[in-house]
DNA sequence: CGGCAAGTTGAGCCAGGTCAACTCCGGTGG
DNA sequence: CCACCGGAGTTGACCTGGCTCAACTTGCCG
């Protein structure tokens, strides 16, 4: 019985893309995991329900997109982060409860796990262990380079960074220099601390430059990805004071 | 032998500070780790030596202060976090290596460990495991609380926010009102995402408001630590536009 | 007690926020 | 099928918070 997954993992995305946790588990174990498992779905907009997070659960993400959102007194939103298919969300004893919501970016689909069955998991295979763990690296990695074009990049080079960083996120796509881009304008907006209009008018001197084409809301086209990278990195304008010699590169 | 731990950690705040985890290995187990540990420093401005970095180790921060810095290209520089005593920096395979640079905010002390045995204490000592998770995590908190202080919030108010910060991190203060700033304006600009400037205006504007009280640069008094959380959540100038109702509070 | 870096203060300016009008697009009902 | 509607996105005009640059003060170290 245990030499096949479960049913539910035969047809879950994350259970064939071998970055992910499940892929690299044992069919016993999915078949513990998957025991107590609850697959849902979400709409746009759409947080994650009081009730589910009154109990702590685990969340692996099985396909489309989520976001932890923040709130400010006066109305101010961002999105501090965003999680895609092959993110697992630790929902227990995380201050993240308090301060932030989860709330789809996208219809999204979620596969709730025990808490008890994934920590033995964790606990008893080394493998699945390090695959986590590098997760929570990447997670922090991707925290820190996002704090980076939060922290003193101009307009422009935030949205410049940002799609290449879906490049790299999304990179199972067939043509590499087409990018899926994975929230609307508005939250891309929040997740980049700036404004809808500023979001638009920045795709558009970017258009202009020849550096990307956007056809849909949703969809770029990477025309020159040096120079996007080169702009992302603060190179941007062409006429930049190179008031310091820099020898790292990055990205 | 083993009854004692080993004399380099019977003299080393890590191992007193029952947060951190070497308060919770066994005497053999720290054997082991100092075995083949050496413990370092670096002033302020020095950063991790290349050749240190290139045998891609694992340090222990046992005091002081260090920073992972990004520079662009045009010689902008963005602090992207900050380690304390207890923080444990994986050094191993990270992109942090490729694109950050860790460097030391003030005399920091860094104890290196053998990657080969710490690997295997987090294998077999189950305390040892959660703790280091649970480390890991709150690096992932503090990312995405630092971003969503980056992202919409006004100069002040992430001054205000990054003072809470401190007052959290260091609260083995006798004083909790006293709280220790871990880096000097400069660096705090550059933590912030903004000018040295901009920082000193705001510090002079929450004194006036008599939130805070400012003795030496690096010492801050908290007057008013409600109105310095409402000033933190974006509720600061006492004549917001309250345009939604927002029921959250958090902080 | 001089010298240099850190920090502060002031004046002016600009990138991006704000506000308002308009276009575009997908969904819905007649 | 088309007319209508509402929300998302875009465009334009204006305004301001914080950046910039420069001068000044403070504090630290020899």
């Amino acid at each position: 019985m245990t030499d096949n997954p479960p049913v539910k993992c035969a047809t879950c995305a994350m259970y064939f893309d071998n970055k992910n946790l499940c892929a690299h588990l044992e069919n016993e174990e999915l078949h513990d995991l998957v025991g107590q498992a609850r697959v849902f779905q979400l709409n746009r907009g759409d947080p994650i329900p009081d009730d589910l997070l009154q109990q702590k659960p685990i969340l692996a993400v099985t396909g489309g997109e989520i976001s932890l959102q923040y709130i400010l007194h006066d109305g101010r939103r961002t999105i501090a982060a965003f999680f895609s298919r092959g993110d697992v969300l630790d929902l227990r004893d995380t201050r993240s409860q308090r301060l932030g919501s989860f709330i789809a970016l996208a219809k999204v689909e979620l596969c709730r796990l025990a808490p008890e069955v994934f920590d033995r998991i964790i606990d008893e295979n080394p493998k699945a262990r390090k695959l986590y763990w590098s997760q929570l690296k990447v997670q922090v990695e991707r925290a820190h380079d996002h704090a980076v074009d939060l922290a003193k990049k101009k307009a422009q080079e935030k949205l410049a960074s940002f799609i290449l960083e879906c490049s790299n996120r999304y990179l199972d796509r067939v043509v590499p220099e087409i990018v899926q881009i994975p929230m609307r304008r508005r939250d891309l907006a929040e997740y980049l601390g700036m404004q809808p209009e500023t979001v638009s008018r920045c795709f558009k001197e970017l258009e202009g430059r020849e550096v990307i084409a956007v056809s849909e809301t949703k969809v770029v086209r990477i025309l020159n990805r040096p120079a996007l990278r080169l702009i992302a990195n603060g190179a941007g304008d062409g006429q930049e004071n190179q008031r310091f010699t820099i020898f790292r590169l990055g990205a």
